[in-house]
RNA sequence: GGGAGGUUAGCUCAGUUGGUUAGAGCACCUGCUUUACACGCAGGGGGUCGCGGGUUCGAGUCCCCCACCUCCCACCA
């Protein structure tokens, strides 16, 4: 429905008897939210078209238990650009994901319910999870399809957890628009996604090394490895070299001397001239390897020439690609050492007997031992076949040095060749950086860091992992008669199946029976990367390949709110996605929300024990309270939680609340003749200046939060409803409080009804509640949805069009400043503030003088001058502005 | 090593295009029960704007250098 437009509307229902004297917040909140409910108040509108919506592409979040206070910063912040969209008239798409795919929860659920996955199992449908078992019993193995219901089971305790404290806070979502990164529909989006991507040519699969997590046992993708500080240390060691002599590198991975092909040194290096092209022979092994030229072998580093291994880094990698050399691998996938025949399988050997005796030491060992037995044995050996000098050259040097880590993982990562699916994105960097630069990124300079991550990609996108709880490829691969599996002619999925799980169904065309049978079938066993499906939000949101016409409407999205260091996977990917898929960007805006902290500007994490939980904050000091405490960070800067803060967002609830029974009680005592106060009413200096201060604040507003910027208009709405309090309303209230119907007092009381509506609507999006309630009382236009204060139209300018502009512009300021002095004279007297003034002198340029005059009166009363007290003389000096020369305060104590 | 953001009162932060004496809230101190609010009101103290240069009549604001904090990125010999 269409929300409300046109005039400030009057007053509906005129009677004081229901205002509450005191507010409630927890009472109100959980009333309103159950209102909100029967109204479908956030309900999106499927037949408005695109250009009348606001879509937001919600992040989803992983469903992990316990939220901390934290949690609910970044949502409140989409909530309120989101409000306020909604109050400018916009059909809002606001949904809500839940992520529960991945590790996390295949983690929780093994603890939970004591089973594992076993992919090769199958579908068990009246197979049922037991939470009680005991700890004891064996670990239970079940079949894929299994274990990830059983995650859905888990994870729908949590996502209850969740949405009940969405709610509380007031996020204005489509509850009816709700998802879940494992539920049927986003698998069936997933794998729709792959098969796209590879009838267009974007993903492939190869055989080829990638980064491995030896704990998990799964390949990990660029953007899941960081690097981290660990000690290590320089080991040289001596290669005995074909012809006489030896030469020295330095490793920090001596167990991977087995896996050497070669030693590589800078070309122009005048050390290593004379050895580029002859063969040098691994000590222990005795392996022959050539002496190459390499330019990323640095003279600095080191002695200088360096062992290349299968595999140390990504630069062994990359040499050997482009070296041809064969590969020998001598890590597991387990992370150990694995047995190896010298003389066969490419491990080359001058002396086969003593290359398996020195091996058999090291096969089988994880890859600390291995490096600790290696460097005993090196110590021991001779370093050339002529046995002068140990192989082991001094001490390990110990040193600190960057070595990248899977982000969940405890072991450092190590590059195993393995089958695996990519999605060709390097290729695509330039495309993909245009794409970045067509949408809005909100602060700005958080699109240096999208480009910077684009900039340094140097692997493809692995979208494959070896792990269970996550959307299967949608994919099968032929066995030739000889028993082989033929990868290289996958049997797709038809797209009405989907989703499919390769392991449990049989591809079109096949029995069963024939599941790993020589000519028949195998189901790919692996799943996909996490982020290839978060990756879908906006696809999985707007029906994408299945309601083209509700993808039209929802797609492109207006907005993807998340935080920073999600931007080089989730918004990352989503750019890449919806390049791939739709030539498009995902959406036009981006907002990065910061951080919050402990005190010690740490991430705030359960881990760390630093938690607070929010529902204790939305009971202790309500969720408006919350709200204003997340508003006032702006977008991109961390913050810490500050409870400080949350108490001053309560005070002003209880402010507004206050300040607006006074005003209504102010309106309603004008009588039934007042209810049709308009804004044309409005005469007064005093009231002119101060509507003219209320117009610029709402342009100021609306301007800010066209940019997504929240916090200045809640900064400069709280500005001006503090003054409108502390001064506006004591000036204008003797003036407003008369019987007559003058047009003195018509003139107040319009100022106060127009003031009173546009702060509400102000503050409606940062403080949905406590504004809610007050709106109810008296301005709703209607019963239902139609009378919210989230429906009514955000103030606008033209609203009081009607209104004069004051004839001078420091009128308000000037009765302000005569008041906060007098108020000043009665402090410092130690007297009331009611305390009768006997003689006001006031002194001051022209300009300021001739201001003042204009609202005089509403001073003079304001500050209990006697009448005929006061003198006001205008002074030598322009631009002195105003002072006061004198106050007298009267003698006798003020009549009660 | 490269990059981004930051450094303003005890704390949390505003300070637009350079322009009087640098602001707010919290905290602190002193008063005031005032016909909306004591969950209030009024007043007060408190700052070499990270350091050092430069441009300018004038710099918190523009330029350069440095320091420190946070984050991102980087090929692990």
């Amino acid at each position: 429905m269409a929300p409300r437009r046109g005039p400030v509307p009057v007053l509906a229902k005129p009677n004081m008897q229901e205002i509450p004297k005191k507010y409630d917040h927890q009472v109100a909140e959980a009333a309103w939210r159950e209102r909100w409910d029967e109204w479908e108040l956030y309900r999106w509108d499927p037949s408005r078209p695109r250009h009348e919506s606001f879509v937001v592409d919600t992040p989803p979040p992983t469903v992990s238990g316990s939220l901390h206070v934290g949690h609910g910063f970044s949502y409140t912040h989409q909530d309120l650009v989101v409000r306020y969209r909604r109050m400018r008239g916009l059909n809002i798409a606001y949904p809500m994901g839940w992520d529960d795919n991945g590790l996390p929860t295949e983690r929780r659920v093994q603890n939970v319910y004591g089973i594992r996955p076993n992919p090769q199992l199958p579908f068990d449908p009246d197979w049922q999870p037991r939470r009680d078992k005991g700890k004891k019993e064996p670990v239970e193995e079940v079949s894929r399809q299994n274990f990830i219901e059983t995650c859905g089971l888990l994870t729908e305790e949590d996502e209850k957890a969740f949405e009940d404290t969405w709610r509380r806070l007031g996020l204005s979502i489509d509850w009816s628009l709700t998802y879940a990164t494992i539920d049927a529909h986003s698998r069936r989006t997933s794998q729709a996604s792959f098969l796209d991507l590879y009838r267009r040519g974007f993903v492939y699969q190869s055989f080829a090394p990638t980064m491995w997590d030896t704990d998990f046992r799964t390949a990990v993708a660029q953007a899941e490895a960081e690097d981290r500080e660990r000690p290590g240390a320089y080991h040289d060691i001596a290669f005995a070299v074909a012809g006489g002599g030896t030469v020295t590198i330095s490793t920090t991975r001596p167990e991977l001397l087995a896996a050497c092909i070669a030693l590589v040194a800078h070309p122009d290096d005048a050390r290593y001239q004379g050895l580029f092209g002859k063969t040098a022979f691994t000590p222990l092994f005795r392996a022959p390897v050539p002496i190459l030229e390499a330019d990323h072998a640095d003279p600095d580093k080191g002695t200088g020439i360096l062992m290349v291994c299968t595999f140390g880094d990504l630069q062994d990698v990359e040499f050997w690609k482009r070296s041809g050399l064969p590969l020998k691998q001598v890590l597991g996938a387990d992370g150990k050492l694995m047995a190896l025949r010298f003389g066969a399988d490419g491990f080359d050997t001058t002396d086969r007997g003593a290359a398996q005796a020195a091996y058999g030491e090291l096969a089988g060992l994880r890859i600390k031992p291995a490096r600790r037995r290696i460097v005993e044995l090196l110590a021991e050996t001779g370093s050339a076949a002529d046995g002068k000098g140990t192989a082991l050259q001094g001490e390990p040097r110990p040193i600190q040095h960057p070595v990248k880590f899977y982000e969940n993982g405890d072991n450092p990562l190590e590059f195993l060749p393995t089958r695996q699916w990519f999605v060709r994105i390097l290729e695509h960097r330039d495309a993909l950086l245009t794409q970045g630069r067509k949408i809005r990124w909100h602060p700005q300079h958080m699109r240096t860091r999208y480009e910077h991550w684009v900039e340094g990609l140097n692997q493809d996108w692995c979208i494959s992992r070896q792990r269970f709880a996550g959307v299967a490829f949608p994919v099968w691969y032929p066995i030739g008669d000889d028993g082989a599996v033929d990868y290289e002619h996958p049997i797709l999925a038809d797209e009405d199946r989907l989703p499919v799980d390769p392991l449990s169904e049989t591809p079109s065309g096949y029995s069963e029976d024939q599941r790993g049978q020589p000519g028949g079938f195998a189901g790919d066993p692996d799943v996909m990367d996490t982020w290839a499906t978060s990756s879908l939000t906006p696809q999985i949101v707007s029906g994408w390949g299945l309601d083209d016409d509700r993808h039209q409407r929802l797609f492109p999205m207006d907005l993807r709110p998340q935080s920073h260091e999600i931007i080089r996977t989730w918004a990352f990917y989503t750019i890449v996605k919806a390049w791939m898929h739709d030539g498009e960007v995902p959406w036009s805006n981006v907002t990065i929300s910061g951080w919050v902290v402990d005190p010690d500007r740490k991430k705030m994490s359960k881990s760390k024990g630093n938690v607070v939980t929010p529902v204790h904050i939305f009971e202790e000091s309500s969720a408006d309270a919350y709200r204003y405490w997340a508003a006032r960070n702006r977008l991109g800067t961390d913050t810490i939680f500050d409870t400080q803060v949350v108490r001053v967002g309560k005070r002003l609830c209880t402010k507004l609340f206050n300040a607006s029974r006074f005003v209504l009680m102010q309106i309603e005592r004008a009588g039934s003749d007042f209810r049709t106060v308009a804004a044309a009413d409005i005469r007064e200096p005093l009231d002119l200046a101060f509507v003219a201060s209320l117009r610029d604040v709402v342009a100021r507003a609306t301007e800010a939060f066209e940019n997504f910027e929240y916090a200045l208009p809640l900064q400069l709405s709280e500005e001006l409803f503090w003054q409108f309090c502390d001064d506006y309303l004591e000036l204008v209230k003797m003036r407003s409080y008369g019987e007559e119907d003058i047009p003195e007092r018509r003139s107040a009381i319009a100022a106060l009804n127009l003031g009173l509506q546009t702060f509400l609507r102000l503050f409606a999006p940062f403080l949905p509640y406590v504004t809610e309630e007050i709106w109810s009382w008296r301005f709703a236009a209607e019963e239902g949805p139609g009378g919210s204060v989230h429906r009514a139209a955000w103030p606008v300018v033209e609203e009081s069009a009607a209104v004069a502009t004051p004839e001078s512009g420091l009128s308000f300021g000037a009765a302000s400043e005569v008041l906060r002095q007098i108020r000043g004279a009665k402090t410092q007297a130690k007297r009331s503030l009611r305390w009768p003034v006997a003689e006001l002198s006031i002194g001051g340029d022209e300009e300021a003088v001739t201001a003042l005059r204009t609202v005089l009166d509403d001073v003079l009363r304001a500050g209990a001058v006697a009448e005929g007290a006061a003198k006001v003389v205008v002074g030598e000096n322009p631009g002195e502005g105003l002072f006061i020369v004198e106050v007298t305060l009267a003698e006798e104590e003020p009549a009660s």
